[in-house]
DNA sequence: CCGACTTCGATGTATATACATCTATCATGC
DNA sequence: GCATGATAGATGTATATACATCGAAGTCGG
């Protein structure tokens, strides 16, 4: 039990190392492999939109970082914010055609930037890897905070 | 093999939310996880100092990422920058006075969201990401780059 | 010595992240 | 209908991150 230890630490280092390889493998795009996360978050959500409640629950990210990180792809025109008539406060995000062309673009890309990751880790410790972090992911979203429940 | 999968999200998910939690326990000392990491990396590279150099190797940071990060340490005089005279373009980074007595402070408080996260995972999943991570870790030490070898 | 190349770190610029706070809107009780 | 409190996002400010580039300093062949 010190400092040497630290899960923050080690998780921050990871996820600079393999954002970078995402990102060296989505350059040609000119997306950022969170732009990608985002406008796939997006496209999960369902025809319907993403409202930014949700969208910031899935991605276990601060609501006013969403605000923050969907700006430059609003300005690029990938997505757009749209209002609810059942009630003005939410905002809906929905991708454009741009934003669902350059999802569909990225996916080789995505898929080759995969692979790499994969084969570098080796495929037991990538499945590994992702089975804890969405096991911590999953315990985060239980323990961290639910004011309803 | 579809973005779903995707490592990168599930890497910043978890840290994103790791973060937070330790953040929130080093809230009274003013200083952010991120920046206790840095304070700490300084500290372990011994008596001697840490070249800019290899803090960055060590944290698998950019090296200007790092420049920037020491920004606010070196302001609250926490960390200053000597130089080497066997290399004028070497800086090598030294905690304070001040900057050991904050890691110090800090101990118990890190030790504190140690032990929080580690039971809101379960000791198992915690151990388990640790070494998963730093496997990750030293994959993309290997793999990502070595331009020498 | 000097010019070419390399290496170390810093700067310009842009995005990513989150806390404190603000505004607008909704729901509720009266 | 209206005051009150709750909720959804947005904004102010600060740090975190990295690519492209720059400047300073070392190395080395001539």
């Amino acid at each position: 039990m010190m400092a040497a230890d630290c899960l923050c630490f080690r998780a921050r280092r990871t996820s600079r190392a393999i954002t970078r390889l995402y990102d060296e493998a989505l350059r040609p795009l000119g997306v950022h492999a969170t732009q990608l996360t985002l406008l796939n978050a997006i496209t999960m959500c369902g025809a319907a939109g993403a409202p930014m409640g949700r969208l910031a629950s899935v991605l276990a990210m601060d609501a006013t970082t969403l605000s923050r990180n969907l700006r430059p792809l609003i300005a690029a025109k990938l997505v757009r914010l749209a209002r609810q008539p059942a009630d003005a406060r939410t905002r809906i995000a929905k991708l454009t055609p741009s934003g669902e062309r350059l999802v569909e673009a990225a996916l080789p890309l995505w898929t080759d930037a995969h692979r790499r990751v994969v084969s570098m880790l080796g495929i037991e410790t990538a499945a590994g890897l992702r089975a804890l972090l969405d096991a911590a992911a999953g315990a985060a979203a239980e323990g961290g905070n639910h004011p309803g429940t």
